[in-house]
DNA sequence: CGAGATATACTCCAAATGAGTATTAAATGG
DNA sequence: CCATTTAATACTCATTTGGAGTATATCTCG
């Protein structure tokens, strides 16, 4: 019984940088990431989801990279006559996000995932996290000291290091332990903003893709301004990884890997010593895009 | 204009390995890669996909992971009104595929990409590729240079290193440069086994992620048999990776990172002196498969 | 038994990495 | 104008990792 699929769909995981902020771009007051049909008239569907997410945003979209492509039935929510196919993409934009005013919404990522930003230590939020899964953990006997193990794992308790990359694994955990709202839970037990359908869980996706990838290719200067500090480059990458950075460390790896070049202009807006600006060396792009080109991603 | 897509399309590269010989399971006398619709019948895209492969070939699939999707357009070989969505998936699979009669055909990786194997050295036909390319990069003015680095860069040339992860760069630089069969090449000019459509695209797509992927992921395990020697293992990892390896330094870091344990035996098959028989740890199964598992992969 | 072949163990050095500390240059406020 | 603040910049040090080479042990085969 081979029965067509029609309208595969595109969604979008689109992603900027807002002084220390790391936001995606929503639709339906947040609830939701951009979505839509895939139009036939383009040549593929790069090409598609990038004509149609600049008539949305007039951003140009800098990088966009395929995540994942879900048949209905991974995700559980249409009844099986309308299955449909969806391909998701994380894209990446230089340009500053209109405040508010109409246009879409760009929200923090940390409102949806508070227990993943560690820049300011361990947060409250993430404690009660997991507090509740190791109640949960510890609940009936068959699989207890898997589900312990996990936890441990991918939270990094009882002596295991926290990694930065395993947005998924933590959120497939509180869902699985039935923590998440889309699962079904009462508001008052609600951690972080709730999505539609799934996806708060395809952005779980997209922001362990970005965590891992800035650590092996320049993709952070996608999301930069022309011209930044040091500082502001720090910054930028610790916004993505949820982490805060040890800066003499930072720096050296950076300059070591010439990425990037100074301007010969200085900031003088941040009340210290005025920065020197520095510019993406785009000659170093294409190999660079291939080849290593690792940012510490490390506690201070 | 949105135009239903019917019939997505999933496609297979299943890859084996027997005594040293990486290989993926074909069709059509080896020359396309197994393909066929998704059935919806099954309740997610991997599941249907397992269930084919394993009704087609009688093998269990290990491991699975999504390479790609395409929209037609992307691939250029149908006319519009038929444009499928196709769904590329890697597969690992560990039993010994059987030695031709009437089963899938299982051939060798680099009977389609000769110039990819260097664990003899830089082969023969490396060098005429190479020679061709640089024929074609030194053409015509406009972009001489920067066809000359992407040269340099993809196959490893005047003082840049040899990145085994380059598949797909160095086969669409040759797709580019008209090298290859499938743009429409006259046949005494073949490089490497041609392939129906894309699929050797796709071919390369899977190889490409599988030695990346070996390098921090355990997934060797997935094709050796249950017990192997670190000789064996330490092959499989060549002939996937296509280099020779350093042995001291091979097991070293195997054993750093406690993958595998011994099992007591040994073998006595080799001529020399019997070698220790280890298994993989499934016990670090879970854990390993997200965090890191760095198999070494340099020249000896 | 000795030659050949393979397994296994050990050393050495250079580069990368994590962490800490010190110094310099400007802006600001009293 | 000087002291304080804020950040940029520079340097050191120990540890780990990774590449490469060498030595020894243990078997089979002729």
């Amino acid at each position: 019984m081979t029965e067509a699929l029609a309208h595969p769909e595109l969604i979008a995981v689109l992603t900027a940088l807002t002084d220390d902020a790391p936001r995606v771009m929503t639709v339906a007051m947040g609830k939701a990431l951009p979505s839509g049909p895939f139009e036939s008239a383009h040549s593929s569907l790069q090409a598609g989801l990038r004509a149609w997410v600049e008539s949305q945003t007039g951003h140009p979209v800098g990088y966009l990279e395929q995540l994942y492509t879900f048949a209905d039935r991974d995700r559980g929510f249409e009844p099986a006559e309308h299955r449909t196919i969806s391909i998701s993409y994380l894209g990446l934009v230089r340009e500053q996000p209109p405040p508010g005013s109409g246009g879409p919404l760009w929200k923090d990522w940390y409102s949806y995932f508070p227990w993943e930003d560690l820049r300011a230590g361990r947060p409250e939020i993430l404690e009660q996290v997991t507090d509740m899964l190791s109640q949960w953990a510890a609940s009936e006997r068959p699989g207890r000291a898997a589900r312990r193990h996990r936890l441990d794992f991918a939270f990094g308790l009882n002596g295991m290091a926290w990694n930065e990359e395993l947005v998924l694994q933590r959120y497939e955990l509180m869902y699985e332990a039935g923590l998440i709202a889309e699962a079904g839970l009462a508001p008052a037990f609600w951690f972080g903003r709730p999505m539609a359908a799934d996806h708060r869980r395809i952005l779980a996706t997209g922001i362990a893709r970005l965590r891992a990838k800035i650590k092996y290719r320049p993709v952070i200067f996608e999301l930069m301004p022309e011209c930044f500090t040091l500082l502001q480059l720090q910054k930028g990458v610790e916004a993505l990884a949820g982490l805060t950075l040890h800066k003499p460390n930072f720096r050296r790896q950076i300059d070591q890997q010439q990425l990037i070049e100074e301007t010969g202009e200085t900031t003088s807006g941040t009340g210290g010593r005025p920065a020197k600006l520095f510019r993406y060396r785009h000659a170093v792009r294409e190999e660079r895009a291939l080849s290593g080109s690792r940012l510490p991603v490390a506690r201070m």
